[in-house]
DNA sequence: AACTGTGAAGTTTTTCACAGCC
DNA sequence: GGCTGTGAAAAACTTCACAGTT
């Protein structure tokens, strides 16, 4: 959504990818190996000729008449997008949603791992949450720092949002995932992105009936 | 992303007013009365022409020379986007995240109540989540029939996501938020979103240097 | 026969720029 | 002077449709 970095490829088909790699991850599970693109478009409600032009930013990686390998595709895909490798991530906020966030199972063999929780409050701080002790935010600078940490997700309260992510960022995190339900400003070569639930149900509820 | 109504307005239009909707909610704790188009933008990164555009789109909500009132604003947009009303919400998967969505308290004052927590296991059936008892999914069709709840929340494993969301627009739920990271199909008049946290962080790793 | 990759066409979305109002 | 609302222009994005390959 931010800085569009010097790539020529448009961020709104950067977007789609890692919709792309989990469809068909799942068609790997389903044993298969070949798939088309009006296959991938069906499971996932987007034309075929769109996906064929996304792909095609990035090379040939189809076969005309046969449709595009799923294993080789997954393979290109975590390339391009660099999750061919594991990051490590930094979880501030030590709360429900942040404890949620440290047992989710889903980040491993997606490319990300949890690496550590911070939070302010002195009766979080020295708490076990999973396998991770809790840190104090105090300590994110050097913590951050040496453990060459470039991905944080954030899920403190809206209020202390702002003051986190600046914190991150001059500890050199460069990419934010912000659950707070607030909008953050940060500079134009660090990443952020936004969860917040609420905002999609408020989207649906416009077209619901009553 | 799905059905677009016989509405006017672009979709991607109704996706931005939660966005204004909850800086605006923002500027109004910080005790400011009047806003404009380019403070909005400012705090969105979002350009000042196309909020107006957007805005103008449902009727002249601001003053020339002067800009917006903010509670009058807050009272259209809730009202376009029907959230000036309370929605009652099902979720469905007593796990880690069910859990979670069940205490998070974002959704008060955003127009939304959970309501109900359904799982299948039998281990978690009849325990107390915050305030609600867990019921079996095999009751959700007559306890969402008889409550008339439209919305749900999915937290169930990717395999059985799609299953559960057969039953839930059978039992005649009309918008879902899914949070399994699978695409599921639905009926082209159910409106459904997702949250899928590994997207974002692999959308964002495409820009990350090293 | 089935499918990709891609220019060209079509559509949607965003930005520009300014008249009109406070 | 500052701001909205909006046609017109520009840019971005999607779809079409088909040549070319397996």
């Amino acid at each position: 959504m931010s800085a569009k970095s010097q790539s020529e490829i448009p961020d709104i088909v950067i977007g789609r990818l890692p919709l792309y790699l989990r469809a068909l991850r799942r068609l790997q599970q389903e044993e298969k190996s070949v798939t088309s693109s009006h296959e991938l478009g069906r499971r996932l409600d987007i034309s075929s000729a769109q996906i064929r032009k996304d792909l095609s930013h990035f090379g040939g990686f189809g076969k005309q008449g046969t449709g595009y390998q799923i294993e080789y595709l997954i393979d290109q895909l975590q390339e391009v997008l660099q999750v061919n490798q594991e990051w490590m991530v930094a979880v501030v906020g030590a709360g429900n949603l942040g404890i949620a966030i440290s047992h989710y199972r889903g980040f491993q063999d997606r490319g990300f791992r949890i690496a550590n929780v911070f939070d302010v409050s002195p009766q979080k701080i020295g708490q076990r949450v999973g396998e991770f002790v809790v840190q104090p935010v105090s300590a994110i600078r050097e913590i951050i720092r040496s453990e060459g940490i470039k991905i944080a997700m954030l899920a403190v309260p809206a209020e202390e949002a702002q003051s986190v992510a600046d914190l991150l960022v001059e500890a050199g995190v460069q990419a934010i995932l912000n659950y707070a339900p607030i909008n953050i400003i940060v500079p134009a070569d660090v990443q952020i992105q936004y969860i917040d639930p609420v905002t999609h149900l408020q989207h649906m509820t416009f077209y619901l009936d009553e």
